[in-house]
DNA sequence: AAGCGGGACAACCGCAGTCTA
DNA sequence: ATAGACTGCGGTTGTCCCGCT
């Protein structure tokens, strides 16, 4: 039958993270590699259910991660996703290296939404605010595809009120599709309401891939790590650190930093 | 200086799809 | 084939911080 438990469900801490069970997690992390989190608390030594360890790497600790507010460029292109997404926050956050969905959905939930609405812009609909019947306003969205005449039932924008009909793959193949067409003839079919559409593919183009740890931003996550990167961990991939780094990792934990 | 309210963000919860014994 | 664990995701909540009164 099934497998085992990830996590018995006593004794399992909750609540935010000491700087200590940071440093056990990145601890394992590093020597063993991001598998088995079932395993993670158990093997590292927290009281933490396995689940909580993955967010809390993926969300907080993992050192390709950037911190601090999302820069204008990437807030645009958080609406732009968005606009055509919906709140598929880990589509969104596939397309900002170093962001994570939660980051990008707290960024919307607390900035973006009020600066779009301030604009008069609909951050549901993405489309200008208008008082209007309420009857109207369920036509509106739907005659506002068919105003797009280039947009086939088939290729339509999984905007949220539609996006429960269209799958994750379907999504992402649409997003692709259109990244790909972006300059050709029917971009202005998807978002009228934006104008950095042009610049986003540019904007990809130049980031650099997540896996090669070129950019990793340590010292705010752990800065307990900081001097690893004399050793050239961010020079590595993240699966697959060697017996130097993980001697890198230990002699800065004897330091008794954080 | 203290209390209050709002903003920001980390973390949890629950669901759905996938995987595995 | 199936039950149940694992994983990923989006929504929500909790907590801390800061500015204002």
């Amino acid at each position: 039958m099934g497998r085992q438990p990830c996590c018995d469900k006593l004794g399992v801490k909750k609540g935010p993270w000491t700087a200590d069970e940071d440093k056990k997690l990145i601890n394992f992390i590093l020597t063993n590699g991001q598998c088995c989190w079932r395993a993670v608390p158990k093997l590292a030594g927290l009281r933490r259910c396995g689940k909580s360890c993955r967010l809390r790497w993926t969300n907080y600790l993992r050192p390709d991660l950037k911190r601090g507010l999302l820069t204008d460029t990437e807030e645009q292109l958080v609406i732009d996703l968005h606009a055509r997404l919906g709140n598929r926050w880990s589509k969104i956050a596939a397309r900002l290296p170093g962001r994570t969905d939660n980051e990008i959905k707290n960024h919307w939930n607390t900035h973006i939404k009020k600066k779009l609405i301030k604009m008069g812009i609909d951050p549901v609909t993405h489309e200008p605010i208008q008082k209007q019947p309420e009857n109207e306003k369920n036509q509106s969205s739907s005659t506002k595809t068919e105003n797009n005449t280039v947009l086939d039932s088939s290729s339509s924008p999984p905007m949220m009120e539609n996006s429960s009909s269209v799958t994750t793959d379907e999504s992402s193949f649409l997003l692709d599709n259109n990244l790909s067409s972006s300059n050709n003839n029917n971009e202005s079919s998807f978002i009228t309401n934006t104008s950095f559409w042009i610049d986003e593919e540019a904007l990809w183009n130049n980031s650099p891939p997540i896996s090669n740890g070129a950019n990793f931003l340590w010292e705010e996550n752990c800065s307990w790590l900081l001097d690893c990167e004399d050793f050239g961990i961010h020079d590595f991939g993240f699966d697959c650190f060697n017996d130097f780094e993980i001697k890198a990792i230990n002699t800065t934990e004897m330091e008794g930093k954080h």
